[in-house]
DNA sequence: GCTTCATGTGTAGGCTGTGAACATTCCGAA
DNA sequence: TTCGGAATGTTCACAGCCTACACATGAAGC
């Protein structure tokens, strides 16, 4: 045979585990399936991940960066501080609502990892980090206080957006109407207008 | 032998189920784990559950259940509506870092469910609808608004607590100090008295 | 007292994660 | 060019999981 090596196996593993988490969830994941898919067998994941939970927070991460990124996009197209505010909220949102799943391991996983002994996947913790800093950084261009206030409120705000995610995927907006999602939209919009001195 | 039957079987399966998932977190929850503790065998449940996830389910609405009792006693220990109001977050937070698994079990296994085809376990929903109701009235009896209002300020206020609860279990709030619950329960505090007109 | 039905048991199958030994390929040094 | 480790995949094995099916047991009503 002449692919007895992958070649690229770890970045498949963690490129079809998105899809495979996507598609099935986070219970109903298998680390078996996910090898199947790349065409590798099942113990071959264990040369580039410890065991399962190592890949999981990998993908974590990867969501991490992942969801950073299209904060970032968002408040990119917008041309006021206060419009690049909304726009990341709005990002955070979205995304949580196009990949439940994997908004919820990245959330889960975590603190399953603190949990686990290992208080800290570093890659983990810093992917997540830079996702906050983001808010943080936005909500600084608009409050234009002490750095305490600032924190204190892109708290708030990281807490209103959060909980507005949350709700959103896990069905709890769905009486709201038959579009959910444009439902916590304008929620959404309306509580940081009315929140923020914007 | 005498206890063949056990005779109370469905409510000790929920009741250690809460005490098995609490140690055990929502993955590691094992029905035959489950039914070795209760001493029967493993499958005895499928006399009372169609199956594992319709026993997860009984677990979300039974926490749902308690939320519920959770935040109509912290309600009733306070004194005026703005204070009612503020004491049924904090009873809504305080029960979620209490029982994170749990917690966790009752957002994600609706939206589970949902996906699963069967859009609504009846219990379920309906429990899940009361938690949210004892929010409802505690916000009508702040704001004092058409019925419209009421509702979307009770959702933001949702959102809030609910955000604030997921962010704090997820470990994280954890850098905010070394008592992140009660840095969460200052932070929500402040953020419910400055958003409604109490 | 016998029947009937709810409830718990026994057995079995296919899935899972993962450990250990083995095979294959690649890569750098002689 | 050849050779010897180091990576990387494979094979075999095992225990635990959910669950389907047939069976045993006991309680309740005729």
């Amino acid at each position: 045979m002449s692919t007895y090596h992958h070649g690229n196996l770890r970045p498949a593993l963690v490129e079809e585990g998105l899809a495979l988490l996507a598609e099935k969830g986070g219970d109903g994941f298998s680390l078996r399936e996910l090898a199947r898919r790349v065409g590798v067998t099942a113990n071959a994941s264990y040369r580039h991940f410890a065991n399962k939970e190592a890949l999981m927070l990998a993908l974590a991460a990867e969501g991490f960066r992942r969801l950073r990124a299209t904060q970032e996009a968002a408040e990119a197209a917008a041309d006021s501080p206060g419009r690049k505010l909304v726009a990341g909220g709005l990002g955070y949102l979205r995304f949580a609502h196009a990949n439940p799943a994997l908004f919820r391991l990245m959330f889960g996983a975590q603190a399953a990892a603190r949990r686990g002994g290992e208080n800290d996947d570093p890659e983990l913790t810093e992917a997540s980090f830079a996702a906050f800093e983001t808010l943080r950084q936005a909500v600084a261009r608009v409050v234009d206080a002490d750095e305490a206030t600032v924190s204190r409120t892109a708290l708030r705000a990281w807490a209103m957006v959060h909980g507005f995610s949350q709700l959103l995927l896990d069905g709890q907006l769905d009486h709201l109407g038959d579009d959910p999602l444009a439902e916590a939209e304008v929620a959404l919009t309306d509580a940081i207008r009315a929140a923020g001195p914007v």
